[in-house]
DNA sequence: TTTATTTGCGAAACCGTTTTCGCCCGCAAG
DNA sequence: CTTGCGGGCGAAAACGGTTTCGCAAATAAA
C-alpha cells in the first residue's frame, strides 16, 4: 500500500501539438452588411428590426432575427458603444480583492449589474492613489458609462476624479468615500460604531483598549477611530504618553504583523484591540498565537471585518458586520439612477447603511 | 455616560439638492480632429505621433504629445478597437466570488493583465450553465480578446465555447475545466490530493473516512473523488450499503447544510469527512458547533481550501491549499501567448500546479 | 546634373453600427 | 380626381479613431 504518486511533485507541463506552420486567422464573424445582403433588404432596416424599430413590420422583423439566429449574429459591441456613446459598462475600483468585504460588494454589484445588462469591468487600485489615478484616467473617454469606486489609502486630491467628473460620468463612492469630493456615497455608520466597539469594551472593564488603525486621512478609519475615542473620554480613561487609545498600523503586511507584536506584547500594553479592518484582525489573531497571547483572557479582540468564518475562529471572533452585500448593491442602483436619469443630481447624496455588533467568545 | 447615537439605526438617507430643471450635458470631450486642429497638422500625422510612429519627426511628436497633454486627449477606446479589431480586455468566468480561491485567482489574474495593459471584465456565472452560456455568447464579437473561465457546475457541454473558438478567441481553462474540449488548461493535481486526504485519514486510523462532493460533473470534484477512493481501497476499507466513501451534497446552501447535519450525526456515521470544497468545510465546522461534534476527537475534518483563517479556525483546519494566485496567474500568462502569438496553439497545453497538505489540529 | 531613395506628412478609406432623412406607395379624406 | 398622411423601407452621414497609399521635398548616389 504505499504511495502511487509523487505528492506535491513539482510543477508538470503537458505541451500539445504545435503547429507553428498554421497561422490561426480570425474567422469573419458575420456582420450587419452580410446579413442584410442575404436578406436582401438594407443595413438599416436589419438594425432596426433587430432593435425591435416600430418602423419595421412585423413581418420583416421575424425574417430578420430568425436569419441573425441561423448565421449566429451578433452586433459589434464597439460599433455600437461608438455610434450611441455608451458603453453599457460600468467601472468598479477596489483597494484590493483579498478583503472579504470586497467580495461581498462586488456580488451586490454584480446582482444589479446583471438586471440591467451592464458589464462589469474590474480595477484593482492596490491601495495606492498612483495606480487609482491611472485607472480613473483610463476609464474616460467612454470606456465606461460610470464609475463605483472606494478609494484607496493614501488618495489626497479628487484631481483625479475631478476630470472624469468633467466627461460628466457619474462616480458613486461605496465603503471608502472621499470627503474632498461631492457626489454619491454608499457607507456604513462607521463613527457610530468605533463608538459602540469602544463603549463594549469599556463595559468589559477595560482600562486600556486601544484602535488598530491604519490610516489617518481614510474616512472610514479617522470616523471609526473617532468614535472610539469618544467612548473612551466618556468612559472617564484618559490618554497619557505611555497609554494613546489610537495607535496605527501601517507599512507593508509584514512591518504592519511586527508592529502589532510589539504594541500587543509590551509591558503594560493594552488589555484589548479592536482591529480597523479584516487584516489587522487575522494578525492579531496570528501573532496572539504566535506570542501565547490568551484571547479574551488575557487581550480582547473586536474586528470590523466580515468574515464568514468569525463564528468557528479559536475564539470566535466579536466583530462589527458591515452589509457588504447591500452597499454593493446599493451603490450600483444609485449609480444606475445617475446614469439612466440625465436630470438625476448625484452631490449630496448620501446612504448609510448601518452595521451590527456581533458580540463572540473573543470579548467574552 | 449614555450612549449618543441610535446603535444599528435604520438606513438612513439624505437627499442631497435636486436640480432636475438643469440636464446634465456630457461635455465634449476633445477628440482627434479637434486636436490636430489646434495643432495645424492633419489627423493622421496625430495618429501616428501619439503611437510614436517612426513615420514622425522628434519635433512634431513632441509637440502633439505636449498639446494631448495640455487638451486632456485621450483616444476614444471604442473607435481604436474598432478599427484594430482588438479590445485590449480579457474576459474572466467565474462560477461566483464568494470563494476565496477565486479572490485570490482574480488576483494572480490581475497581476499579469495589469502589466500587459490589458482590462478585466468579469463574469460570475451563480455556478449555472445556462448563465454561462450566456456570459459566453456576450463576450463574442470582439468584445474580448480572449477568455480565462472556470466552468459552472452543472456544464455539460462545450458548445458554447465551441462557438466562441469558431471566431478564434484563445479560451483557457483555470481551477475547473471541462473534458469535452480541448484547449490550455491550468489545473492542480486533484487526483493526487485526494489520494492523500484519504491516505493522511487512513494513517490517523480513521475506519469510516468520507469525501463530500458537491457535483459528480465536475471534473475538480471527480478527480479528488476517485484519488480518495483508491486510497481508501489501497488501505483495505470496504464498501458497503452503510459505508459510501463519497457522498453527494446538492442543492441550496441550506440544503446542503441540512444533508451534512444528517450524514455528521447519524448512527455509525463517518468518523472524518473530506471536504471537497472551502463552503462545504464552513458547513461541517458550523453543523459540528450547533450538534456539540468535537473536532478532531469525534470527527476529524480535512479541507480543499485556501483559507486564509484555517490556522486560527476552532480546532485549526488541516487544509489541502491549491497555489490559486499562481493558478490565475500562470492562466493569464498562457492566454497571453494564445493572443499575442497568433500561432501558439493552445490545444493540448496542460499545466499542473500542485496544492499542498498542511496539516493543523483538526485531523490531530 | 540627373536619378534614386529616404523622410515627413496628409487625403481618404475603413472598422460595424445607429440614426436621420427622404422616398415611394397605398389608402383615406375632401 | 386631387391631396394628405402614414407605414415601411433605404441611402448616406455620422461616431472617432487607424492604416494605407501617395506626394513632395530633401538627401544620397551615380
Amino acid at each position: 500500500m504505499r504511495n502511487r504518486f509523487r505528492p506535491q511533485a513539482a510543477k508538470t507541463i503537458v505541451h500539445g501539438s504545435k503547429n507553428p506552420g498554421q497561422r490561426r486567422e480570425r474567422m469573419k464573424k458575420v456582420n450587419i452588411r452580410e446579413l442584410a445582403q442575404v436578406l436582401n433588404i438594407s443595413v438599416a432596416t436589419v438594425s432596426k428590426a433587430l432593435r425591435d424599430s416600430h418602423e419595421i413590420s412585423a413581418e420583416t422583423k421575424k425574417k430578420v432575427v430568425e436569419m441573425a439566429a441561423l448565421l449566429n449574429y451578433t452586433p459589434n459591441p464597439h460599433a455600437s458603444s461608438l455610434r450611441k456613446k455608451n458603453s453599457k459598462t460600468i467601472g468598479v475600483i477596489l483597494p484590493k480583492v483579498a478583503d472579504n468585504f470586497f467580495s461581498l460588494a462586488i456580488n451586490g454589484i454584480q446582482s444589479i449589474a446583471e438586471s440591467k445588462g451592464y458589464h462589469l469591468l474590474i480595477y484593482l487600485s492596490h491601495d495606492k492613489f498612483i495606480n487609482e489615478k491611472l485607472i480613473v484616467a483610463d476609464c474616460g473617454s467612454g470606456r465606461v458609462d460610470g464609475i463605483l469606486i472606494s478609494i484607496s489609502g493614501d488618495t489626497e486630491t479628487a484631481e483625479h476624479l475631478r476630470q472624469l467628473n468633467e466627461e460628466n460620468i457619474p462616480i458613486v463612492f461605496f465603503d471608502r468615500d472621499f470627503d474632498g469630493f461631492d457626489t454619491a456615497r454608499v457607507i456604513t455608520n462607521d463613527r457610530e460604531c468605533g463608538y459602540m466597539a469602544g463603549k463594549h469594551l469599556v463595559e468589559k472593564g477595560m482600562q486600556r483598549p486601544v484602535f488598530l488603525s491604519i490610516s489617518s486621512s481614510l474616512p472610514i478609519c479617522k470616523e471609526r477611530a473617532e468614535g472610539f475615542e469618544q467612548a473612551i473620554r466618556e468612559s472617564g480613561i484618559v490618554a497619557s504618553p505611555a497609554y494613546q487609545p489610537v495607535l496605527y498600523c501601517e507599512g507593508s503586511d509584514e512591518a504592519i504583523f511586527e508592529q502589532i507584536k510589539t504594541i500587543i506584547s509590551q509591558q503594560d500594553g493594552p488589555d484589548a484591540v479592536v482591529a480597523s479592518v479584516e487584516k489587522i484582525a487575522l494578525q492579531v489573531y496570528m501573532a496572539c498565537q504566535e506570542l501565547g497571547i490568551h484571547i479574551p483572557a488575557a487581550l480582547k479582540v473586536i474586528a470590523f471585518s466580515t468574515l464568514e468564518t468569525a463564528p468557528i475562529l479559536n475564539p470566535s471572533l466579536t466583530t462589527i458586520t458591515q452589509p457588504a452585500f447591500e452597499i454593493g448593491k446599493t451603490a450600483a442602483e444609485i449609480l444606475f439612477k445617475g446614469i439612466e436619469k440625465k436630470n438625476f443630481d448625484l452631490k449630496g447624496e448620501k446612504i448609510i447603511l448601518p452595521s451590527r455588533l456581533i458580540e463572540r467568545a473573543s470579548t467574552q
